[in-house]
DNA sequence: TAATGTGAAAGGCTTCACAGCC
DNA sequence: GGCTGTGAAGCCTTTCACATTA
């Protein structure tokens, strides 16, 4: 996020930012801003703050932006449909490799300037790109299954949209997305916070 | 996820669970399970578990599951179209009353059996279908501008996937969903991974 | 006997507050 | 004067461990 937020001040020809600034563009305190930032080092300047292109190339060193980064996508539904044709990967270091679907009818099919492949190729896909990450856009129930290929074929990170929670062996990252639990959150405080306004409590 | 996790095991039949089957379910500890169902309440039976008819109904009624939800979707691009044609909304409360695009050429285009609105009837979306969440997949230039409306509109909650931290006055909820910076916190650990791999640490 | 409900302990994250430095 | 870097304090979340109950 601090990488995304100094991106945005670089382009607007910000040259240095205070840690009370970048706390703002961050939506964080500037307290923990600045022990976040004490793990990667010393990079600010006392009475001034931080230079805004050194800090963001510091924090992309540290991230590893750069050094490109294969994805598949498993599930060319809806959802897969959309994050292949997504714009924000190739800024970021990602390149999608390759789609794949288990469905023979959507094999084939040119999407994103990419032929869709049978899901019985996900391994050989896996190893012929290096592939370090799975997105995962599959329907629930084959979620869990696909993961465990993935993670067999060598991937060592899932993102997963479907709406399970998935289990991999540790040294595998997992990020789960799943759209029908952020609205349930949201309507919920939304039905807490109509609940306060009946009975009057000022905010 | 509880909610979730129970559903799932409705379905297949399942009466009773322990505390330990569900936190497998949900992928938590079940000291940690048992301490926020107490919240609910005592609806679990010592000895024997929880029974998962009765408590899937006492979860989904704090949960608010049942009265339904009015959504508008801004931004009708790759995104926005695959939200739209996202089938998990229904199926948990939520309706999607209306798209809206700022693109003259999208305007008046029928995605997932409705027509596209201006974005300069946004408020009045908003105010005739009683709409609660606004979700944003618009470019990360006009999304505060976006939410800024949806909240003067009357809105309550927020679903962002517009790479930006958005601003809101108290008492409205934002949920952050960020494709490519999931995708970098699973490159980051897919990298210091490789480096443990390097060190020749043991798992 | 088996599993819940819950005080108490442990651990981690966030914030404060200020010394140190430009 | 102003802002960073950081020890210490505070707060919140998670886990443990066991009394309690069907």
């Amino acid at each position: 996020v601090y990488h995304r937020a100094l991106s945005g001040l670089a382009e607007c020809g910000v040259a240095t930012v205070s840690s009370e600034g970048l706390a703002l563009a961050a939506g964080v305190n500037p307290a923990m801003l600045r022990k976040d930032l004490s793990h990667l080092g010393s990079y600010g300047t006392r009475g001034v703050g931080y230079e805004v292109s050194d800090l963001l190339r510091y924090i992309g060193a540290a991230l590893g932006v750069g050094s490109d980064c294969c994805v598949v996508i498993v599930g060319v539904g809806n959802l897969g449909h959309a994050l292949a044709n997504y714009g924000g990967f190739p800024g970021r270091g990602f390149r999608v490799a390759a789609l794949v679907d288990a469905d023979p009818l959507r094999t084939g099919e040119e999407v994103a300037g990419l032929q869709v492949r049978p899901l019985t190729e996900l391994e050989a896909v896996v190893e012929a790109h290096a592939v370090r990450i799975g997105v995962i856009a599959t329907p629930a129930g084959v979620a869990q299954d696909v993961c465990d290929r993935l993670v067999a074929a060598g991937v060592t990170g899932v993102l997963n949209f479907a709406p399970v929670v998935l289990t991999v062996p540790s040294g595998v990252g997992v990020r789960q997305v799943d759209l029908g639990t952020e609205l349930q959150i949201l309507a919920f405080h939304s039905q807490q916070q109509q609940r306060l306004d009946v009975v009057g409590v000022a905010r």
